[in-house]
DNA sequence: ACGGATGTTCGCGC
DNA sequence: CGCGCGAACATCCG
């Protein structure tokens, strides 16, 4: 549940589940999840606090609680924050992480492949941590100046999708968000970055602004739907994950390459 | 059964 | 130093 539109799906989500209540009790399994330690603090820090500010920025959740405790949370690949109504209704499969409420609700972080992260810190300010700090501006927080985007991708030779996807560069967009992007903008996702000229990168900045305000809305009001574990999974992108399939604009069959380990569709006749 | 999947990090060779 | 590549992490799905 990785990139940007999904993690401020989560935030809200996650805002929703715990804004006014009280954290009886706090729970860690013994994972990878906490790695570098931080799972004893987790249960022991959060106990008895309450939530006072939840903010997202790129793919991370800053968690700030009263008595200046504060988490951190990424979801990796398949992390996900749920609630379960009552202990009743059982664990669920992966709970890696539990806040026991005082509604009587259960907040589980959940992460079969665990390549999520929490940790855990006293007295800190979570946006200045140095992961936050290495992160380029926020698409939805900060929006998109063209002309900071084109120094920064100045600055590489690599294809301009893995430098957008680098979280320096623009911090929160992925494979799926890279891709879409690059084909809304009509560039090639293995142009080297430097050679994208000014008023390319503007058309870049703009598409990275409407693929996430659409994937936003295509996740709906409540929950999102696409790639889900649901029954009927329809997959709302315009190219991405649609290898063979016609172009949305040129019919032309779209076409997958690798770039920087990760697939990459595009239209070769659409994108220059 | 094999290969790929929304992410990040590390090591290696050039 | 920059860059490409492959591997690693652990599990599911087609």
């Amino acid at each position: 549940m990785p990139e940007l539109p999904e993690v401020e799906h989560a935030a809200r989500m996650l805002r929703g589940f715990l804004m006014g209540r009280l954290i009886l009790r706090a729970e860690a399994s013994p994972t990878r999840v906490f790695r570098g330690g931080g799972r004893r603090a987790f249960a022991s820090a959060l106990r008895g606090r309450k939530l006072e500010r939840l903010e997202r920025r790129g793919k991370y959740l800053l968690l700030s609680f009263d008595g200046g405790v504060g988490v951190l949370s990424h979801l990796g690949m398949t992390g996900k924050w749920i609630r379960r109504e009552g202990q009743r209704e059982g664990r669920p499969l992966y709970s890696r992480a539990r806040l026991m409420l005082d509604d009587g609700s259960v907040v589980h972080y959940c992460d079969p492949r665990l390549f999520g992260r929490i940790t855990v810190h006293r007295g800190a300010e979570l946006d200045r941590l140095p992961e936050i700090r290495a992160l380029g501006p926020d698409p939805l927080r900060d929006g998109i100046d063209p002309r900071a985007l084109a120094e920064a991708l100045a600055r590489t030779s690599r294809p301009v999708k893995v430098a957008l996807m680098d979280q320096r560069v623009i911090a929160g967009v992925g494979n799926i968000q890279a891709t879409e992007a690059l084909f809304r903008a009509r560039v090639a996702p293995t142009r080297p970055a430097n050679r994208v000229t000014t008023r390319e990168v503007a058309r870049i900045a703009e598409a990275i602004r409407a693929s996430i305000a659409f994937t936003l809305e295509a996740a709906g009001p409540d929950e999102i739907t696409y790639l889900s574990e649901g029954a009927r999974v329809v997959n709302p992108f315009l190219v991405y994950g649609r290898e063979g399939l016609p172009c949305p604009r040129c019919r032309r069959p779209i076409d997958t390459i690798s770039l920087g380990g990760r697939s990459s569709a595009h239209c070769a006749s659409c994108q220059r």
